[in-house]
DNA sequence: TTAATAGTGTCTGTTAGACAGTATGGG
DNA sequence: CCCATACTGTCTAACAGACACTATTAA
């Protein structure tokens, strides 16, 4: 049997002032000591009951956060990405609100703007830019975005999220006619957003059933 | 190091009578040997430049398909999987015409109509059902579905495809329109699809650039 | 000529976007 | 009151689907 190294990679994207943000952690260990890159590591057979736990674990033992939205992206491999010898390496993209990461506060975890050019070891760029590209995409025609807020957000709020990932206006009516087909959010009663001088946004939540399942649109927003 | 088994699967599709059929091979070898399973093997660190190359090489020694349309489908692990232990599986689905598969002609080789209940080793069926899943969804808005057609076919002939793939009809106004705006077709001059006794279609092919590359619609069908 | 399917022009209903209006907060 | 932003009603433009009409072949 050829042995092949077996690994899981972690793209943890968030947004910060309306761009989308990696985590990049500086590495502990050769190969690439000391450099920033995604976090990941080796599945553990023993506990790791599929590839997904993997990336849940190495999240959470690297960055300190646990059970994020998280999705398989795609799987790298080949002999040179890893100096090594021929790799295996399971791509997952995790989204989570920008709060989620600064109340994990790890101090290791650098964030850093994906439309910036990233200088990263093995074919951690290529992972980034297939998992920026991909949510983008999805970003057209599902609720993906949603999990890059918090629990509870204003329409005018997710529409911003839209814009930020979109890089393009989008016509408020619409939108709301696109979050309403989709029916995927009921409103938080009562509970408005604060701040300005002005009236208040209504408040709404992913419904239960859609906390960690994707909604679709028929045709895109 | 776990020690993790690395194998690639590839879920070979056609269509036949309007049906899906996925490419069954009787195993040669333990586990699960004489039963039908998708055609699939370990990846060889020597010879394959990656994954990809691995379900090449794979479909080829075991089928005798050589270059057919292929993408990554999804990694499929978990220690329960394989009996021979913790196992990795990077699953693509490959598309091709019928006559292909007609050709190569393989003598293990059974096709098996995707809608009937397969009763497959290993997880082999949650393999193909995410690949038809994924094809269907796809059909939806990109040019997927001609991979299912030969070098040139009709516009009627594409429509069928498409409509066995969503299972619904689709207006014929706005399917050419569809395939007008998506721009991936070039007419095949002088070339009429023989047959009947009516008027014959105008015969298109994939323009070059887009043999290996989808094309995708800003909404839908 | 008829039958059968290919391909197109055009009308109509649906959907998306523009715009302007009302609603509701703070100052 | 004013201003700012949230939300909504409505008009218009763009698009999708229905339908009918023409085109082209074989018998």
């Amino acid at each position: 049997m050829d042995q092949v190294i077996c690994t899981v990679d972690v793209v943890l994207l968030t947004l910060k002032e309306q761009r989308l943000n990696v985590a990049l952690l500086k590495r502990d260990r050769e190969p690439y000591k000391g450099v920033a890159a995604l976090p990941g590591g080796f599945i553990h057979a023993e506990e790791d009951g599929d590839a997904r736990d993997a990336a849940l674990r190495v999240l959470r033992e690297k960055t300190g956060i646990d059970a994020p939205y998280l999705e398989q992206l795609a799987t790298f491999s080949g002999p040179a990405r890893d100096p090594r010898g021929w790799s295996v390496s399971i791509a997952y993209t995790a989204l989570v609100h920008d709060e989620v990461i600064e109340k994990a506060a790890h101090p290791d975890v650098k964030m850093a703007c994906v439309d910036r050019k990233l200088s990263l070891p093995f074919d951690h760029k290529a992972i980034v830019d297939t998992a920026v590209a991909r949510l983008r995409s999805k970003s057209q025609y599902s609720s993906l975005p949603c999990y890059l807020l918090g629990a509870s957000f204003t329409l005018p709020q997710l529409q911003r999220v839209y814009e930020a990932l979109l890089a393009e206006p989008i016509n408020k009516v619409s939108f709301r006619r696109k979050m309403t087909e989709m029916a995927m959010l009921e409103s938080v009663d009562g509970e408005m957003e604060a701040g300005g001088a002005h009236r208040p946004a209504q408040l709404y939540r992913l419904k239960p059933e859609y906390r960690d399942q994707l909604r679709l649109l028929e045709r895109g927003l």
